[in-house]
DNA sequence: CAGAATCCCCGCGGATACTG
DNA sequence: CAGTATCCGCGGGGATTCTG
């Protein structure tokens, strides 16, 4: 799974340990089970760790591995490109669906 | 569609104009279909710009603009994270698969 | 050669309900 | 709180067929 949610994660959990519901509330829109499901395959590739706390009621810690932070790094280049041409890319669509208008081949 | 095609074909068409039918060889396993279907928001992003030669047969080139080759560098990050740290990826998958048989919890 | 159209499968992921 | 289990809809994408 390169999964659609996994990125938002690494971003969410950037910043030192985060709470499952912490992540849950942080990020819009995620369902509690592609939650944990995203969350145990970073775990498996190495790229969070997970940390339980025998506690009552129970706390479970996400954080970044040293990996993974080096991962967010490159994924905020990435970023930076979508930003930096984020109108440039709008414009293009824009053009393209004007030169192309599906619903304008017999009206 | 970020479309799993994308960066493949924005990394097969990288060095100067391609076209469809190098594309389609070049690309281990893409069916014609997703090839035109991934060019087409390819080219609707303003990533790849389409020149049609009027000539028997026809002949189609595809190049990438420049804004597809600035993308094309961050990708390259992505690429080189990848590879650097496959073999660390490569054991936390066994580790954890090792510590987590789902096959071994009767057997 | 470079597509467009159609059919159809399957797995990603949402909704919901249940537990330690 | 932090999950797991089950059901199920939708659409991404493969295989195939037909054209300019």
């Amino acid at each position: 799974m390169s999964g659609k949610w996994s990125v938002q994660i690494l971003v969410a959990a950037a910043h030192g340990p985060v709470r499952f519901t912490e992540l849950e509330r942080g990020i819009e829109g995620i369902s509690r089970r592609m939650l944990t499901l995203t969350l145990r395959n970073l775990e498996r590739d190495g790229l969070v760790k997970r940390t339980v706390y025998a506690t009552v009621p129970p706390k479970v810690e996400y954080e970044l591995t040293p990996v993974a932070h080096e991962l967010n790094e490159t994924l905020q280049r990435l970023t930076d490109w979508a930003e930096r041409n984020r109108v440039y890319i709008a414009n293009a669509r824009a053009a393209y669906d004007t030169e192309h208008r599906p619903e304008l081949v017999d009206g």
